[in-house]
DNA sequence: ACAATGCTTCGATGAAGGACGAACTATGCG
DNA sequence: CGCATAGTTCGTCCTTCATCGAAGCATTGT
């Protein structure tokens, strides 16, 4: 009636619980078939089907066919900050829920946030690092310390070339209520994670399990 | 089914046109009362209503009884930055509306977003602060430069003060399809412009409108 | 070629919720 | 006190849309 971007046509597209449950899910930052998808949502296979056509539709996921597999993901950085902004607003909003935070411990601990890490040791990591002065902090802005460069280097992250993507971006966790480290470093300390094995992602989870040597590894690297 | 907080919920309050209507009207930072939200919204008071009190109930509403009016604004600035952020997709994915922008070539011009100044304006005068280096901008991190304490304080806005808010964010114009400032200090200046009358808010609009005197002093200072 | 798997389309059903008019409550004004 | 204005509550209508079973396509495997 008034004006450009139609807002509603977006936010009811992530208003249906069903479709929410897929998007959160697809918040892993791996692309999932409408199967699976499905059972996440808690919908038929058809009713999943029409979900993801009209998110499709509406602009919000990509769909990669290999074969008789359909692979749904985010539309982008952009699709998955919107999330992100809604999710928050509905974890500061909502404490009448009984459990404040996800349901699983494991997913309190570490879990995937679209493309990178999440919960108690993510934001223990953005303390230690902005403790060191590796990162300095000015509430949401985060920007590289004078020491960041060789200490990233150290562990094989460049941070001196620029990206498109901010490199560093504050993220609230909707857990722990603190922010942690979005953005490509955010990225790449999690592809580090997952590369040195230090841990594994659940499967049909975003949760991170650290194994016990791993867990070691981190913290000497980004704890110690 | 899988999850914390209520996603869906929220966003199927901003999913309703209504509802969508009011909040975007309420990213204009004045409160407004039920009639004129039914206005915007373009349905009757008894709907508005109803549509009001689930927005509050949902918590992205604040009221302010005065008297027989009940004046509804925007719970905070992380309501408005979730608004903000679905606004964005929007813009981005729904290129299919014939309009680009805002209807209205006042509204492409300046106008308020929450609490700061959007637009051409305001695009144009971030553009001009980072190439003057007053304002340093690494995508979507922007910091003060050297010259900020000086350049701020000689038009009475404090630079120096850490506020609770990021003083600095940059914020994706819908219209412009790039980034304005906001934080506190985007803030501070919008402040500046209507106190020095250099501008009016346009009634029932979020269109800020210039006058011929105040566009030259806002140019000297913010473009010069 | 035939079966099996993965997914989409079709059609029918049912529930949720948005719409408004009328009646009710509250505040302000003369 | 009585009238006007602002807003909410109630009851009812009606549209929208999520859901699922069954059937239809497409791709892979044997």
């Amino acid at each position: 009636m008034r004006e450009g971007p139609d807002i509603a046509r977006i936010a009811s597209l992530v208003g249906d619980p069903a479709r929410a449950n897929m998007l959160t899910a697809l918040m892993g930052g791996t692309a999932l078939t409408a199967s699976e998808l499905a059972l996440v949502a808690g919908v038929s296979l058809p009713t999943a089907s029409s979900h993801l056509s009209k998110l499709m539709e509406g602009g919000l996921l990509t769909l990669a066919s290999q074969g008789r597999h359909r692979y749904y993901g985010l539309a982008g950085p952009q699709v998955a900050g919107m999330i992100e902004a809604i999710t928050g607003v509905a974890a500061a909003v909502g404490p009448q829920r009984v459990r404040p935070g996800p349901r699983d411990a494991a997913m309190r601990v570490a879990r995937v946030c679209y493309d990178h890490l999440a919960g108690e040791q993510a934001v223990a990591m953005l303390d230690r690092l902005v403790a060191r002065q590796v990162l300095l902090r000015h509430d949401k802005e985060i920007r590289l310390g004078p020491s960041a460069a060789s200490h990233f280097a150290a562990i094989g992250i460049d941070v001196e070339s620029k990206p498109r993507r901010p490199l560093c971006r504050a993220c609230l966790d909707w857990s722990v209520r603190r922010s942690h480290l979005a953005g490509t470093l955010g990225a790449a300390i999690l592809d580090k994670i997952i590369a040195e094995k230090w841990a594994r992602r659940e499967k049909d989870s975003r949760a991170v399990i650290f194994s016990p040597m791993g867990k070691q590894a981190f913290e000497k690297v980004f704890l110690g």
